[in-house]
RNA sequence: GGGCUGGUAGCUCAGAGGUAGAGCAGCGGUCUUUUAAACCGAUGGUCGUGGGUUCGAUCCCCACCCGGCCCA
């Protein structure tokens, strides 16, 4: 490892506290107080006289005046300010503070509590240890680190100088607890299914691929974990659902992160509707529990996830928004003909559902603001969707969309195995006309299926989105710890 | 994949065809109540990579690498 000049330096220091008889790394800390629990009991703690041991890094500048020293050492709980004087520490340690220790060291410091002239609380320093040093050095003392690369390459240095993306994931952890909570309490039974899928199914997207030597056999990371679940309410459990990583070899944006987290439920005798609900009162519930309210600020607006959501049918709303009607329109060429004619700004499609996702993601969707069902998609874009009885060419679905984003996938689940047959041979014939996304014949799954899968509805929530939400970023970067990123060089 | 845009010191950023700049941090000093401490001093750079044009390129041109925004 090449080191630069300002690491050079600390290796210094570091060899110097060596040849001093100190272990710059040692086992472990004589900590008697973490610092929040220091701060919460001043006054108490101080008058006591106590001693105390807190431990953290030190951050900001130290400020060395002579025989007098001041600088702050943070733990996860806070940061309070470390007061050190030449006649009450000694010269040796007073001398090491300020030539062999450096700002992101890790130290332990141990006195009694004082505030400062101007009422800063602080730890008057009467011993101190280093507990780890540090080999690089901090990002500038004020604007600290904003390259958005840097920030993401190096996730732990963006963690330690801006706190408020440790909330984020603070709050994204709490999301996610508190969904589970709500599953569970409504009777839902969390289970674990295969990570490495021999077919894969479930969504509509292209696979990552990978091989097991010794069965000398192609897997797939799975791309969601819908057709599992749907045996288990086979097996005759009601209620399942499950916290997973999926992974889609697709391109990255805003909203995309080539493997992302899903939470995915199916509730047998149930249906959309009953889906519908339950999206409706997790969402109220993540607002209550995580805002404090049933409104959000996302990006300048207000969501409110109070009321029940806004229904949008897509045939009515690309009926209303272009003058198209779909369900006349029922073919391809017909379909693309009427857009020509209306000189509508759209790509052409190589398939009639997706010319139809196309007209409602252009014309529609990034006006649904406020908590919406996107209902009555085309039976060929959702092949394990059941049939509405009444339009048989539209299916018993839902996609949630908050904020022009869609967070969501729900329908009354396709329980009919002959239908399904039916829906994975044409999905085969797509994919050999060129859709690579389309899905794949699952025979098990059908066998399955042939003992009989009691009427349900699924629902498949995006939790990345949900949580961009609940913390107003705009990037879904911003919400995975590691977002994917090329190698450097 | 396309358009626009960025990559210069550890960090945050200026700059311009002719020896590379600032602030902060760091380094050497002075200083026993600092809060972006102050003051004095000296450092610190393959200007993303590789080609090309030129007497001379970090700057202009081409290609590539890694980002960002928008579009697909």
């Amino acid at each position: 490892m090449e080191l630069n000049e300002l690491q050079q330096q600390r290796l210094a220091k570091l060899e110097r506290l060596r040849a001093a008889g100190i272990d710059a790394y040692p086992p472990r800390t004589q900590r008697t107080h973490t610092i929040g629990a220091v701060l919460a009991g001043f006054d108490q703690l101080m008058e006591r006289g106590e001693k105390v041991t807190v431990a953290g890094r030190i951050i900001g500048a130290r400020r060395v005046l002579g025989k007098l020293a001041f600088a702050h050492i943070a733990d996860e709980s806070g940061q309070i300010q470390i007061w050190l004087s030449r006649g009450d520490l000694g010269d040796e340690w007073f001398d090491r503070f300020r030539d062999d220790l450096d700002t992101f060291d890790i130290v332990e410091a141990s006195g009694t509590l004082r505030r400062t002239q101007r009422g800063e609380p602080s730890v008057f320093v009467t011993h101190m240890g280093v507990l780890a040093k540090s080999l690089n050095p901090p990002p500038e003392k004020w604007h600290g680190l904003s390259d958005i690369e840097e920030r993401h390459r190096q996730r732990y240095l963006d963690l330690i100088v801006n706190p408020e993306v440790r909330d984020v994931f603070r709050t994204r952890a709490k999301i996610i607890s508190t969904m589970r909570r709500f599953l569970d309490e409504r009777g839902f039974l969390e289970v674990e299914t295969p990570t490495l899928q021999p077919i894969y199914g479930g969504a509509s997207a292209r696979p990552f691929i990978t091989h097991h030597n010794q069965l000398k056999q192609d897997l797939y990371l799975r791309i969601a974990v819908e057709l599992y679940l749907k045996r288990l309410i086979v097996g005759g459990f009601e209620r399942v659902y499950e916290m997973s990583k999926v992974f889609r070899n697709e391109g990255v944006d805003r909203t995309h992160n080539p493997e992302f987290t899903m939470m995915e439920c199916y509730q047998a005798y149930a249906d959309y509707n009953d889906m519908m609900r339950l999206v409706e009162e997790l969402y109220r519930t993540l607002a209550l529990e995580v805002a404090g309210s049933a409104t959000i600020e996302f990006q300048g607006r207000t969501i409110d996830f109070g009321p029940a959501w806004r229904r949008v049918s897509i045939p009515e709303a690309i009926a209303e928004r272009t003058g198209i009607d779909i369900l006349e329109l029922t073919e391809l060429e017909p379909l693309q003909e009427a857009i020509r004619a209306a000189g509508l700004k759209v790509d052409f499609k190589p398939a009639w559902g997706r010319q139809v996702d196309e007209l409602f993601s252009v014309y529609v969707q990034p006006e649904l603001i406020q908590p919406t069902f996107v209902l009555d998609h085309p039976v060929a874009l959702s092949p394990l969707a059941k049939r509405r009885p009444d339009q048989p060419l539209l299916v018993e679905r839902f996609e949630p969309v908050v904020a022009g984003m869609e967070i969501g996938n729900a329908f009354t689940e396709l329980n009919d195995p002959l239908d399904q047959e039916q829906r994975f041979l044409e999905q085969g014939r797509a994919y050999d006309a060129g859709d690579d996304e389309a899905q794949q014949m699952d025979v098990d799954f059908l066998n399955a299926l042939m003992y009989g899968m009691p009427p349900t509805g699924g629902l498949g929530i995006g939790i990345d989105r949900t949580v961009m939400l609940f913390t107003d970023q705009p990037n879904i970067r911003e919400v995975i710890l590691f977002p994917h990123l090329r190698p450097r060089e």
